[in-house]
DNA sequence: CATGAATGAGCCTTCATTCAT
DNA sequence: TATGAATGAAGGCTCATTCAT
């Protein structure tokens, strides 16, 4: 009565959570209904009698993370102090980010790969995205970078900032694979280069680059 | 020699063109033989004159693109001089790479899709890559900086340097439409970015990062 | 028990009836999976639900028919005895096998065009055969006929025994008709001429060819 | 100039015998063109250019075999006395025969293969039987035995008499690699019986099957 | 809630045949 | 004669979705 997961919904949350996994391996389109109702082991028509479509299986899928980000931004950034680049809170933060974008990292791959295409209309991407970098916008103006525009400061957060460590998250496997490395060290220091140095490196960008620009 | 659509490969070629282009826009899993045939204006059993299937197609497109990243390198980046990083030529260089980057950016979205599904065996992400994470690696050895391990290097090198690259190519219009700004001058000041400023952020974080460093 | 169309398996057999039909009619190779369809008046996709492929219903289908006469020999021919080769039981059990391979002359077309085919791996003509071939070989030697090996036994038992009333059930049909003879009238004929007479002169055959022979 | 296989010709021969061939190991339903014009080292389109269709080259090949079934019934078995069933002439006619089936297997293969079609008018079989039929049924009737009719030695004499020795060479080789046997020394035993002691036996029957009938 | 069976639309691929040269 | 390229018409198989129970 007070969780919402009770009583009948763990075939619901077993569909979603295969599809999930599913989508992330194969891509949507690459996906199988047949395949989710597997290893949800459920009923192909079950999946049809709590979901719309396949369609909609993802809608809600990335519904539920992109809310997700918007609830951390609520809770974590909230509080951070604009002067505690340096401090532990911070650190423990951006610490926060990665576990949540690791532990999220089906749903990026899923959201990765339908922005990609060209041809559709999904922008869940950059819905994803927002949340945080609008965060830092604002605290970054906080913090007296007055001379830098919305759009560089958009583009640069974005490709710079969030998109990385999605892309890293997403592809730290198959990279440990391919170089023979360990994907797990590989994220401790992944996540140290970010918490430690890359930030302070933007910032340093960012303030130059107004400097030297004329265009 | 002088033009390469002599005979009979015109038909070839076309075929090539339009599925790249469609497996840009729906992905591999999502792109339709139909449709290659109909931009290339080619019947549909034209395709599997000339190619054995769908994934051959795929192959096919990958390797050509792959190989030009190679070429690239060893046209353009071997006879850049170490010292030459603020130089004309580097500069120079740097735009090629972004302008061939562009001008791939279909390749990238399709090659960046199959990589990101995490079931496949796919990793010509990082084969596409490789060509000019490994120069760069040289390069930054060559200029001195020796206290950093072939990890970290390869680690940073592809996450925050040709990841972000390639996922701007292939975002940049996406975002610019989400965002209602120019893909034009984003781009422009992306790569400004990069040339001006990254590259030496990056140096200073190498450097910085080892020198902290205990684990 | 009773009835083995219960439940939800008459659509399987419909498929499999009517893809014996087709098979037999047309070859497995020239036969349509629509045109099984169509026959089975079930939808093509369920054909699928059923059966991994179209191989599949054909190694199904003769299957089936070479464990029907494994049994047929395990209930015919066992208590068959030996010297009745005149009695009425055995001209009975003739009879039964004449009527189970007329019954059978669908599957037997089939597994005889599968057959001739130079180049395929299939052997299940003489998986089909072989029961019945091995159990005269058993009589006749129990019979007191040991001056025969088994590769003489096994060559004409097979090519003058058990095809010729393959190839009769397969071909009669065509046979009444290009001759303009009655089918049934044949039928009777030739189930006599067997029961009556072939078994005495295979006998015969079987026993002056040895004695003549030297090579 | 004399004979019509001179000048351009060779390619037509060579497409008929890949024809054969693969007609022979695949059936016409299962052999491609493409395979044909390969293994006749020919470019596809030249097919048609000397053969209207698939089915052309089939009746061409069909057509062929029944003429030289023809030819040897005028040239080999005209001359064949009617006393000389015993005598050396005739035996060396019977090896002919065995000779010529062996050396035609593959259109005996194919021939049959189409015969057994249910579905189809294919006639051919019985076409390529008759010319040696009709001469046994003929020379049976000169050496007076009068009291079988046309119908029941038809029958007996396609389906015990020329069916099995086509069924022999077409199946031999795969009879004895599923036996383990050896294929030669089963044409020769097949021969010798036929030669020796099938046809008295054949004989025999046709006289005791009509003394006893009374149907 | 749950399921086995069924379906329409469509997908990748194949194939006999033809065209242009 | 000979060939590389092209094509229309399927063909086998798949897939998201629905039905009946």
């Amino acid at each position: 009565m007070g969780s919402d997961n009770t009583s009948g919904n763990e075939g619901r949350q077993r569909i979603l959570d295969a599809a999930r996994e599913v989508f992330a391996e194969k891509g949507f389109d690459g996906a199988r209904v047949d395949e989710i109702a597997k290893r949800a082991k459920a009923n192909k028509a079950l999946i049809y009698y709590y979901f719309e479509s396949k369609d909609r299986i993802l809608a809600e899928l990335i519904k539920e993370s992109v809310d997700e980000l918007l609830a951390f931004k609520d809770i974590y950034l909230k509080d951070l102090h604009v002067d505690y680049i340096d401090s532990d809170q911070y650190k423990k933060v951006v610490d926060m980010l990665f576990d949540l974008l690791e532990s999220k990292k089906d749903i990026i791959r899923i959201i990765a790969i339908e922005g990609l295409k060209g041809g559709s209309e999904d922008y869940s991407v950059f819905q994803f995205i927002d949340p945080v970098m609008q965060d830092s916008q604002e605290r970054v103006r906080k913090m007296g970078f007055t001379g830098i525009d919305n759009r560089k400061f958009c583009l640069f957060s974005i490709f710079t900032g969030m998109i990385p460590i999605m892309m890293f998250v997403s592809l730290k496997d198959k990279w440990a694979q391919y170089y023979g490395y360990d994907g797990q060290e590989a994220m401790a220091e992944f996540t140290k280069l970010y918490k430690e140095h890359f930030i302070h490196a933007m910032i340093d960008i960012l303030t130059h680059y107004d400097k030297n620009s004329a265009d």
